[in-house]
RNA sequence: GCCGGGAUGGCGGAAUUGGUAGACGCGCCGGACUCAAAAUCCGGUGCUGGUAACAGUGUGAGGGUUCGAGUCCCUCUCCCGGCACCA
């Protein structure tokens, strides 16, 4: 055994052994029980980052600390390889995107297996090959067969310079990233998955996803925005029509105080009204302007104008106005909303900023605590309604009574609440539930609306006008139509050498790619061009790692082994795109047969034997881990015309005052300064990324994985410092200095007999020695409860407290005493297979050379020794009105009234008590007393 | 803007259910070893006052519930993630 911790040697030597015995292949059967822990695959960007450090060790350590309870564990890894960085790589770099993407794959896979993760790499999946994505094409056909993908326009960031759309992401300020280009809506034909079909089942089902966090089912389900409401029309008569606008509300209650109803710039209404009106033609060209995501539509000034257009309320045939809204979407719902200005804030300022255009507002709900029969009504300065409740107005304080007093000068949060219908004619006094009932049917027996379920939840479009993805498998005929590939043509192979020019996709402009003739009728036809969404191919990677080297479908009966994902392991981030995304492709695949037959009700009545039925997968993850990012300190320079240079991290030095607050920070190369910045995500455009690889030369594997589990829960947000890494060092290189000193006496132990057990030499440790044994069984208790509830950080911890403890056992006593021994060969097998999910390498190496067995993978995990933790005595705080006020020894079943007279009978208790009486005396057991003066 | 989180010493964090705030580590200070330094080992370290014992104070801000609040409730501030074409 080298005297020396050299991680370089042993994590080589431990990894061999790993690769040599197949160590971490997965058996697709076996008599133990399965546990399939998937960590997020990884887009191949280049280099790892600590990110995925902590994503794959958190997951490592899952599955390594499964494999010794005693599991049948699979770890797989693969590439999410298609997408938009490798275009823009290639349009910086002249490399085309296949042979960029290949490169950083193989930088990556060496740098993850540098690492020591326990990965079944016969499992490997690469998205971008046609071996996947063959399969992906399969379903697209399936499920355009079956109506579940259908064509329809939408809205997309258009670059009117660069000729080409634009992600969100490259929309900066509402300007093209590259041309600097004002950025258009235009809208193109796409097609769409049916994910609203499934939004009931994908709302449903979150409820028996109980190991998910809270906080992420949450998002999901107001993501998918189930709402009661109602779908309702206003007639209206134009060029000689009859017609009608639809809109839909959650609020009928307040359909009686519409003012105005507003449409998207693209509604036909609005497209209508424009003929021969150039102020409104060149409003409804401004709505164009700008992107389309929901944050900048939602934070934009909220603008309108009136098209002139009138329409009929569908209970009054009162006229309405229609306006145009540029917070109005086509496409999401009706493309038009009604306005009730006095009871929805967003209404409440369009309107106030449109006054003098818009008839006067109407209130028509009231707090449901009003006495409804002795609301008056009067009106502001503005002319804005006032309502008055008869106990009395307090005009003083309008916001702060509103018990009395309404003024919709000024918005309240009151106005939003459900209340109690006034104003409205046949409903007044209804409640809300009354009144939606009362206005549903009426508007139904009038044919203009009906009660309706829906969903904020949107169908999923997939077609990118990108190159690099997976081509969408439809050829277009013009006898035809939009015809699906036939399953022996499938693969449509992409392209791999081709030029990226930024504008527009290169696939339309190689006719060898898209010329091909109709499946149907054999005619000249066109291929599609566009390729799918990346996350497309992300929501089904996980099924396929069960089926490697499946060339007969997506996946085969393997699936039913080991579907769904025991454990899954990723960032936060994805908690509602991805996830959802994943979960619907899984009851999409289910639905197709591919997890054997789901007609449940059929085979039970066939067979008779309930054994037999294929289980449902339902759901592909029933374990979910949201892991925080990893974040960093910024350091820059002002360069010429403010622009901020960015500096990394590693080439700083950061200048600290006397109790290590940093005060400036230098940079290494010229010794000048630069200036800190904030601490934040580490990204490549603020340079403060910090490559693990660094990391993993100077320390090794063991020590990145240690450092990044121990500082901070996986969950949270962990901030990078290198001075916690050499902290991790030490730590690691203590311990192998500890297994050097003591190896000797360690193997002694495990060459003695029978009689002499370690066990019976733990029988013989004298009182000091049980104490230290004692202490090490608390830590261990508590850090297997910390596994279970996945708070790694205090796990790692408590390795350094065992290690502690076990250092101390050789403090207190003579060395050579056989029940020291005894203690430290027990103790340090706890420690070593404690720490081995987090530090592999030199606990494998360690378990080895003392001696333990040959591989720590198979030992048993280390359970409590519950016997040593009882104790005959406890301390007890003593407190006075809460505060710390003195400690206590006593025995552990003392009673009540001894201890409370044990409490009055300290010091400190009867100085502060100075002869009175205590007031009250509260004992809990087993904690503390405190006394009440 | 909407949805979901977060805030504890100089720093990362700990504190299962409301019950000793600051475990463990980093940094810093002091000591040992050394010609010296590095490494290592030992001790100290929330803040304020005090030589000390000790006292006061303290978990983003303000209020509340409770014998007792980092933890529960209300209001607010700031930070982070997502918002459907970044992945």
């Amino acid at each position: 055994m080298q005297q020396d911790y050299k991680p370089k040697n042993i994590e080589a030597v431990a990894q061999l052994y790993w690769n040599e015995k197949l160590t971490f292949r997965a058996a697709d059967q076996s008599e133990k029980p399965k546990y399939y822990c998937l960590s997020m695959f990884p887009y191949p960007s280049g280099k790892l980052h600590m990110g995925h450090v902590r994503n794959y060790t958190i997951g490592d350590v899952l599955s390594r600390y499964h494999r010794m309870k005693g599991f049948n564990v699979m770890q797989p890894m693969g590439w999410d390889a298609f997408g938009l960085p490798a275009e823009n790589a290639a349009l910086a770099n002249n490399v085309p995107p296949a042979a960029w993407t290949y490169s950083n794959i193989d930088v990556m896979r060496t740098q993850l297996r540098s690492l020591g993760l326990g990965v079944d790499w016969s499992r490997e999946v690469t998205t971008c090959k046609p071996d996947y994505y063959r399969w992906e094409q399969w379903l697209f056909t399936r499920l355009f067969q079956k109506g579940l993908i259908y064509k329809k326009t939408s809205s997309v960031n258009w670059d009117p310079v660069d000729h080409t759309v634009l992600a969100n992401e490259q929309v900066i300020d509402g300007r093209g990233w590259r041309s600097g280009a004002l950025v258009e809506k235009r809208d193109i034909p796409m097609y769409f998955m049916r994910i609203t079909q499934y939004a009931e089942e994908l709302l449903a089902d979150l409820d028996q996803l109980e190991g998910w966090p809270e906080q992420v089912k949450t998002m999901q389900r107001n993501w998918i925005g189930k709402s009661y409401g109602v779908r309702f029309a206003f007639p209206y008569q134009l060029d000689g029509k009859q017609d009608k606008l639809w809109v839909y509300t959650t609020r009928a209650d307040t359909i009686m105080g519409v003012t105005f109803v507003a449409v998207a710039a693209e509604h036909p209404l609005a497209t209508r009204a424009a003929q021969g009106n150039a102020a409104l033609t060149a409003f409804i060209e401004e709505c164009k302007h700008g992107g389309v995501a929901e944050a900048d539509i939602a934070t934009m000034e909220k603008r309108g104008m009136d098209t002139g257009l009138k329409v009929s309320h569908p209970l009054t045939d009162k006229l309405v106005p229609v306006w145009v809204g540029n917070y109005v979407l086509m496409g999401y719902g009706e493309g038009a909303v009604m306005a009730v200005p006095t009871h929805d804030e967003r209404d409440f300022y369009f309107s106030q900023k449109y006054a003098a255009q818009l008839p006067p507002v109407k209130p028509v709900i009231v707090p449901a605590n009003w006495d409804v029969s002795k609301v008056g009504e009067t009106t502001s300065k503005s002319g804005a309604p006032r309502l008055l409740n008869a106990t009395g107005a307090d005009i003083s304080t309008p916001m702060g009574n509103y018990s009395n007093f309404l003024d919709w000068e000024q918005w309240s949060e009151i106005f939003e609440q459900k209340g109690i219908c006034i104003n409205s004619g046949k409903y007044d006094g209804l409640n809300y539930d009354q009144a939606v009932d009362a206005i549903a049917a009426d508007l139904a027996a009038k044919g203009l609306g009906e009660k309706k379920v829906q969903f904020r939840l949107r169908d999923w479009g997939i077609s990118r006008q990108r190159y690099w993805g997976c081509p969408i498998p439809i050829i277009h005929c013009v006898n035809c139509g939009d015809v699906p590939v036939p399953d022996e043509q499938l693969p449509v192979v992409l392209p791999e050498n081709v030029t990226i020019t930024g504008a527009g996709s290169p696939l339309a402009k190689m006719p060898e790619f898209y010329e091909t003739t109709c499946p149907q009728c054999g005619g000249a036809a066109k291929r599609e061009t566009d390729t799918m969404d990346t996350f497309v191919e992300s929501s089904w990677y996980y099924a396929r790692y069960t089926s490697p080297g499946c060339t007969t479908g997506m996946v085969d009966e393997r699936a039913q082994y080991w579907l769904p994902v025991d454990q899954y392991v990723g960032g936060i981030e994805h908690a509602i795109l991805h996830l959802l995304y994943a979960r619907f492709f899984n009851k999409l695949m289910r639905d197709a047969g591919l997890f054997g037959d789901t007609d449940l009700s059929s085979t039970s009545q066939k067979t008779g034997e309930l054994a037999l039925r294929p289980k449902s997968i339902d759901e592909p993850f029933a374990n979910l881990l949201t892991q925080g990012m990893v974040i960093a300190p910024t350091f820059f320079r002002e360069g010429a015309a403010g622009k901020k240079l960015w500096i990394n991290p590693a080439e700083v030095d950061i200048e600290t005052d006397s109790r290590g607050r940093p005060v400036g920070a230098k940079l290494r190369s010229d010794g000048q300064s630069v200036v800190i910045g904030g601490t934040e995500k580490m990204s490549k455009s603020k340079n403060n990324g910090v490559d693990p690889q660094v990391i993993i030369d100077q320390f090794g594997a063991d020590t990145a994985r240690f450092f990044i589990i121990f500082a901070a829960p996986p969950e949270q947000t962990l901030e990078w410092s290198d001075a916690g890494v050499e902290g991790a060092f030490r730590f690691l290189r203590r311990v192998w200095n500890f297994a050097y000193s003591n190896k000797k006496e360690i193997e002694v132990c495990h060459s003695r007999s029978k009689q002499e057990s370690v066990e019976s030499y733990l029988q013989a440790m004298n009182n000091e020695q049980k104490e230290v044994y004692r202490e090490m069984h608390v830590v261990l208790k508590q850090a297997n409860f910390d596994l279970q509830r996945l708070q790694f950080n205090t796990v790692a911890s408590a390795c350094m407290k065992i290690l502690k403890a076990l250092e101390q056992q050789i403090a207190i006593v003579t060395p050579g005493m056989n029940t020291t021994a005894a203690a430290i060969t027990n103790g340090f097998s706890i420690l070593l297979r404690l720490l081995s999910p987090i530090a592999p390498h030199i606990t494998q190496t360690l378990w080895q050379e003392l001696g333990y067995g040959d591989d720590v993978l198979s030992a048993p995990w280390p359970e409590v020794d519950e016997a040593a933790l009882i104790q005959d005595e406890i301390e007890l705080i003593i407190q006075v009105n809460g505060k710390l006020r003195g400690k206590l020894r006593v025995a552990k079943d003392a009673d009540h009234d001894t201890l409370k007279q044990l409490a009055m009978a300290c010091p400190s208790v009867e100085k502060l008590l100075a002869g009175q009486a205590a007031k009250k005396i509260i004992v809990v057991p087993g904690r503390l007393i405190n006394v009440v003066i």
